[in-house]
Parts: C-alpha cells; sequence; structure tokens
DNA sequence: CTGAAAGCGCTTACAG
DNA sequence: CTGAAAGCGCTTACAG
C-alpha cells in the first residue's frame, strides 16, 4: 500500500500494455500522422490510464536535441537584469525551450569558465550571457565561444562582428540626459556614475562627457563621483559632490536606485529638486515616477533585450543549420528613451546657488 | 578549414585513441580509484588534447540522476523572490545540482499544470515552488505532489503536515508592526494590504487585526484599503483612506514599495512622517533605510528561505532513499523581524490631527 | 587494475 | 499502417 507513488512508466510498459510496439507509442506522444485512428486512441487510453509521462532526458540522446537553453546572468536583484531574464523565460516557452539557469555572482571571477562548461556538457542548443562585461572576464569566453558550435548570445557587450550581441546603446542614453539637462539652460554639470568596471556605466559616463564637451562645458573630474548603483552611493556621492563641485546645477545620475538617494540625501539637507539641484536618472523604474518630484530618467527596454536574445539565438540556430559559410554574429543596438519628468524643469529657470546654501 | 569548431568527442572516440575501453575513461572522469596512475595519465592526456566534454544527458539517462532540481518562481522583478532565487541558486550550485526555471506569471492559471509536467519529465530530483499561494491555484498541484515521488517543497504556502513548506511568518510580521505603533501609543492605525487573494497579504493583514483587536482598538473596514504592491497603489490607498479613515495616526503599508508610495503622496500634501502619520513598512528593500526619514520596517529573509528550501528538498530526498514510511513533509516557519527607524517614532509624542489639517 | 556486455528510455531509418 | 533492429553516449554490474 505504500507505493502509491509512481515508479516510472516506460514507453516499454505501455507498448506491452496496448499491445503494439514501442515506435508505435513513440508516434502517438509525438503526434506523427502514420497511424489508424483506433490503434492512436487504444494507445492513447493506455497512456493516460498508466500516467504515461516520455522521459525528456532519454528524448534528448536520441534526438540529440535538449530542447534547453542555458542562461547566465548577473543581479535578478536589479531591476534591468530581471527584467531581462523575464523577457528571456516568455521568449523561450513559446519556442518550447526550458531554461538552465546560472546566476554569476562574481562575474570577475573564474567561475565563468565552470558555468560555461557546464552548461556546454548539458547539451544546451544556445547560450545566453546576460552577463556585464566587467573588466575583462570574458578574455577567456572570447576564445571558448567560438570553437564551438553552439550559439552564442551576449547582452550588455559591445557590439563586434564576430558575436552576436544585442545591447542598449549606454552612450547614447548618457549623452540623451546630459543633452537634455544643457538644452534646458544647465551648463553645470556633475556626474554620480556606476562601478568602473561595468561596461553600461563606462559609457554613460562617456556619453555625459562628450554631451558637455560638444556644449562647450567643462568636464572635470571634479565634476565627478563614484557610485556603485547602491542608493547609499548615490547619497555619498552626491555629498561628494557637493564638497568637490559647490557650483553645481544639476547631475547626472547613472541610475535611478543612485538618483533615489541623492534625493533623500537633498532633503536632508533641505534643499529642492529641481530648483536647487536638477536631476536625472537612468532605468525608468517603477517608482521613479512616484519620486517628489517625478524622476527624468532614461528608458531602457531591458525586457525587450530579452526577447530580442533568444530571437536571436534562432537566427543564429538557424544560420547553423544552413551551413553558413562563416559564423557571422549580429549585433542589434536598442536605442533608450529619455523620459522626462519634473527633476529637470525648473519652471522659473533661476538656478539657485546651492554653493550659497541658499535653500 | 570550417571546422574547428567541436562535432561532439564522445567517450568511445576517446578510448580508441588512447587505446583502452570506455569504461576505462568513464573511470577517469568520474574520478574512481582502482586506476594505476599511469593509465589515468594517459587517457587523461587524451581527454585533454580532444577537449572532451562528457555528455551529461547520456550520463544522466544510464544514472538515472539528472543532477537538476526544478525551480518555478513568481515575480522575480521584486526585491523578495528574487532573493528566495538567488539563495535557491546558490544553494543548489553547491550541491553540484543545474536549475531549471520556470518564472510563472500567472499563477492563477493552468500554466501551473504544464509547468509541473515539463519538470517531471525532464526528471528533475526535486522541485521547489516559489509561487504565492493565490487564491487556489494549487489545488490540482496538492494531489499531483503526493502521486510523485519527486521531493516538492512549497515557499510561501501555509504549513500543511503532508507538504514539505519553508515560509515566513507573516502573520507574526504583521503583528510585529502593527504591536510597535501600538507600544508607540497610536491607536488609530490604518492597513494598506497586498493583493487580496495572495496569502501573505492576507497574513499580514490578519497580525494586523489581532493585534489591535488585542489592544481595544478598532479595526473597521474604512481604516483598510487595498494595495497591489506596487508604490503607485500605495499612494492611492493613502489617499483613499485619508478619506474614509481621517483621524488615522499611524499606518501600517504591507510593504516597502507601497510605503514609498505613501510617502510620496504625504510631501505632495505637505504633510511629514511620522509627525503627522507615522508609518510601517514590510520587507526591508535596501532603499528603506535611505527613505527620508527612515522607513521601519519588517524584515524577512528570504535569501534565507531559498537556502533552507534546498536543504529541505536535500532532507526529502534523503528521507525518500532510506525508504521512509511515510511521506512526512517537514514544516519550517521563519520569524521575520521588526526594524524601528525614524518614520515610527514621533519625538515628542504628540500626534497632529491629519483630519484637520494643520500641518 | 581493466574490459566485454548489457542497459538507461527513447527515436530513427528501414522493412514489410 | 506497424514492427524488429540499431543507436544516442554514457554507466553498471560482472568477470578475469
Amino acid at each position: 500500500m505504500k507505493r502509491t507513488k509512481n515508479a516510472q512508466v516506460t514507453i516499454a510498459q505501455v507498448a506491452r500494455e496496448a499491445g503494439v510496439s514501442t515506435q508505435t507509442v513513440s508516434r502517438v506522444i509525438n503526434n506523427r500522422q502514420e497511424l489508424s485512428p483506433e490503434t492512436r486512441q487504444r494507445v492513447q487510453a493506455v497512456i493516460d490510464r498508466m500516467r504515461y509521462q516520455p522521459n525528456a532526458i532519454a528524448r534528448s540522446l536520441s534526438q540529440r536535441r535538449s530542447h534547453t537553453l542555458g542562461v547566465a546572468v548577473s543581479g535578478i536583484e536589479y531591476y534591468g537584469p530581471s527584467h531581462t531574464l523575464i523577457g528571456i523565460d516568455q521568449a523561450a516557452n513559446r519556442l518550447g525551450f526550458s531554461i538552465i539557469l546560472n546566476l554569476i555572482h562574481q562575474p570577475e571571477d573564474g567561475d565563468i569558465e565552470q558555468v560555461f562548461q557546464n552548461l556546454i556538457s548539458r547539451q544546451v542548443e544556445g547560450i545566453i550571457w546576460a552577463v556585464p562585461e566587467i573588466g575583462n572576464n570574458r578574455a577567456w569566453l572570447r576564445k571558448e565561444v567560438q570553437r564551438h558550435a553552439t550559439p552564442f548570445i551576449f547582452t550588455d557587450m559591445q557590439s563586434e562582428k564576430k558575436f552576436n550581441t544585442i545591447s542598449v546603446d549606454n552612450y547614447a542614453g548618457g549623452k540623451l540626459a546630459s543633452g537634455h539637462l544643457l538644452s534646458a539652460g544647465y551648463r553645470k554639470i556633475g556626474l554620480i556614475t556606476g562601478p568602473q568596471n561595468w561596461l553600461s556605466a563606462g559609457e554613460r559616463r562617456r556619453g555625459w562627457q562628450d554631451a558637455l564637451a560638444a556644449a562647450g562645458c567643462p568636464s572635470e573630474a571634479r565634476q565627478v563621483a563614484g557610485g556603485t548603483w547602491t542608493a547609499e552611493s548615490g547619497e555619498r556621492g552626491l555629498l561628494q559632490l557637493l564638497d568637490t563641485f559647490p557650483e553645481m546645477e544639476a547631475v547626472f545620475v547613472s541610475n535611478d536606485q543612485m538618483a533615489f538617494g541623492v534625493y533623500q540625501a537633498l532633503a536632508r539637507l533641505g534643499k529642492r529638486v529641481p530648483e536647487d539641484l536638477a536631476v536625472v536618472g537612468f532605468d525608468d523604474i517603477p517608482e521613479s515616477a512616484y519620486f517628489c518630484p517625478p524622476l527624468t530618467t532614461v528608458r531602457q527596454d531591458l525586457y525587450e533585450v530579452g526577447n530580442l536574445a533568444v530571437q536571436a539565438f534562432v537566427n543564429a540556430r538557424e544560420a547553423e543549420q544552413n551551413g553558413k559559410s562563416s559564423f557571422e554574429g549580429q549585433n542589434l543596438v536598442l536605442q533608450p528613451q529619455l523620459i522626462v519628468r519634473q527633476s529637470s524643469i525648473s519652471a522659473n529657470r533661476e538656478r539657485s546657488q546651492l554653493a550659497n546654501g541658499v535653500s
């Protein structure tokens, strides 16, 4: 009586029970056409009665197709990566692929190698690498990718001919944010960056720099504070800038969470946004519309990045199967979008002198 | 020249190349002891040269072990679920398990069934179900779980003898939050809830209700506003309460994101926290320490829930293997922790009359 | 210490 | 329309 539980029912058992061969059962579960309706029905009945579930692993082995996609992601506790993952998951499901997930905690480390090998040995049909390019944690990976036939899609990587990349144009985003402040009349614009070695952080910084340069505004080192994406670091960054760049009129903060920290620090000091300091963020997290005042920011559709990554996988796969001569990667760059709210629009355009403490 | 890429190298090819049998190669890659050092070395050299990677699928089939864990999660865009997932991932990695991920978008729907079947057919060795119990989306699941031998761990579910559950005591959390406000001297305490049909939302509400009842305070319907976990709904909830419960002195908001919305709405109205309204949240998201003023909230260690879920899987598995007579589930309940910050402590304890608009 | 044989649970040509 | 045989790439007893 103990065993109400399924010991695995196999195709052979079903075949015996139904009085047919195993490949007839196989034809039923795979919905092949060359089958008499009666046989199909009879076998199906047995399948249902025995609650037969085909073993996907056995199927994978004989078909040499795992119906599986390897996904490596970092930082799913943040808004962006979690949405990319959601996009990947939904698109993969639509195509009937399961996802083998690997969260990368320290992209700088050698566990990159282990994750990659594990995915390969599990015979994933493709790999999506949604891990920020930090420093050169990918030196090893690049070589390996070219050695394997498995389609490999990079997210968050500089476009590069030999690879498949889907990314958001962070440089353009940085320019957009800074250009907006410039055209609103601000000239003394500070910057709070993301972690030094993240590619996206660097690109946003470059965008800021070039926009300011193009407008003939200075962009000196003292106008820049280094953050780590957290609200806390935003707060620290602002305090630092208030010290090194007291004449600051506006600040481009490299993500919304840090912008939140900036808001809090300003509130504590009795300063107002945007009258005392205009603020622009990056990401457009859901909360930013509810900041007080609502935050001007740069929206990037990371969910779409996930979808496109899966699409790129499909494309790469087909190319591979059609024996495309050389493995040419495709590079897709999404343009971010400026969302203007009140944090960057001082109604009367009289920028107060933050330096003088007039609040 | 085209094909620099690996066509799959098999154990047979390695064996032939090394002049040994396949099971000798198998012994090398599995690090078995009964092997002469020379043979091992020679075979290893061939493995390295040919870049042989064992096929995990073939191995799974013959071993009848997938080294795989099925994980279903909802809402990874939120703080809690994403941290649970991180906890699961890390613990699983330590044990050498890969994760097959399924994001559940509409827990109410029948896709529950499909996800479950898919996981089973992929021969996962266990399933962690980190999907909130909403309505009775699990009626079907419960039956199915008992039919299969695969260990099944529920997160976010009411403790129940027959199942393995790991959860946070949301009821206690609600009591903690409300009790704190009561002992700070507040009597007129409002509530903004999470979505009606989420178990955790209901539990927090029950905690609030019982705490108030125990203190002899009213907890009428007009003191409650329904939210949906988002900042936007928090804002709406507050406005509603201001209308239906104007004498309100304090409010327990069922998560920090909604509390954030409450802050913003109050700021817009020129009201101050906690002088005009004391606020307590739930979750302790990283930002809440940077709210202005810092938010009193209830911390739950969802990362730990993930870790414990994996541990519970290991335990259930061992029990199963040792043929424990009946499948007795284990129920683990984590206690949340009150984090007191400034949003609930009015220095001079003079509660202003929000109703009168004296701010 | 090493190998020949069988088997894991399916599918894929190939016959008929 | 249906089945006997071989094979996917490993591991597991079993010999020796």
